[in-house]
DNA sequence: TATTGTTATACTCTATAACTATA
DNA sequence: TATAGTTATAGAGTATAACAATA
């Protein structure tokens, strides 16, 4: 079965439970972001960078650090992004080396519709809690996310 | 993303709040997918394959139904896997147009070993809440899932 | 010399269209 | 004719390695 019996920390069962829990809502909310996405050309990392780059500018290299990508993989992003309007590039002021990216006009006002169109989207599935259980929940999920 | 504040839909506050919540806790749980899957040379949809088949098989058309792929895609995906043994295509013995997908024996090994690995990737996070705010989270979680 | 970004290259993931084998 | 799967093709996302410009 699993090599990893010997070694490993033992699991309590309603970890377990709370696990999959979290993956079946993580592939629900995913496959919402894809969708929304898919409807607009945008692949998630897109979606990912005009979330980020929603109240800030950033080097090319501190927005592949949020993204967790080679810096490689970000000059091709853009470049498909900035042919669209939704992104643009500027060079930073102070290192000569470096090129700052940040929401073009389009880039901006398709912020804003996709946030609406993402709450939309998961209030069938949230809105199946009670007021007082969507409440919870959130407290819940922001008690473990404040703590990571 | 942040709450906006500027949306001209109707979408209550403590909902916004709640998917704000859902989406981070869903990156997060990504994350950790995508981090075990690449310590193994998954990718993020190998991992779906991975469980989606962990307890039955199905035709190619069923497992794209499932991960929302089209067919063809499915084709290339089943082939890398079965090489590596993770997979074994079997003629499905009703339908002599249908191939069948099911775990092979690396599959099944690496399956049971990934799931503990991800029990021990999230507990970091699970863990910050006590045994009784972790049966509360599962619950809502598990509630809003069965309605979907 | 070290760092920032880009380019060249290669592989995976994905869809569309065309093809085959079977129903 | 319709369906199941594969193949060919093309574009996007990704990383590694090599490179130019700047620090």
């Amino acid at each position: 079965m699993a090599p990893s019996g010997s070694d490993a920390q033992p699991i309590a069962v309603d970890q377990g439970r709370l696990i999959d829990a979290l993956v079946q809502t993580s592939f629900v909310t995913m496959a919402a972001l894809n969708r929304i996405g898919a409807e607009h050309d945008l692949s998630l990392t897109q979606l990912r960078v005009l979330g980020i780059l929603r109240d800030r500018r950033l080097k090319m290299g501190e927005l592949a650090g949020h993204l967790g990508l080679d810096r490689s993989t970000m000059s091709g992003l853009v470049d498909r992004a900035e042919r669209r309007g939704l992104l643009q590039r500027t060079l930073n002021p102070v290192d000569g080396r470096a090129v700052d990216v940040l929401l073009g006009t389009a880039g901006s006002e398709l912020t804003e519709q996709l946030q609406g169109e993402l709450a939309r989207s998961l209030s069938p599935v949230t809105g199946v809690l009670t007021p007082a259980d969507r409440r919870r929940l959130t407290t819940l999920l922001e008690q473990m996310l404040a703590h990571r």
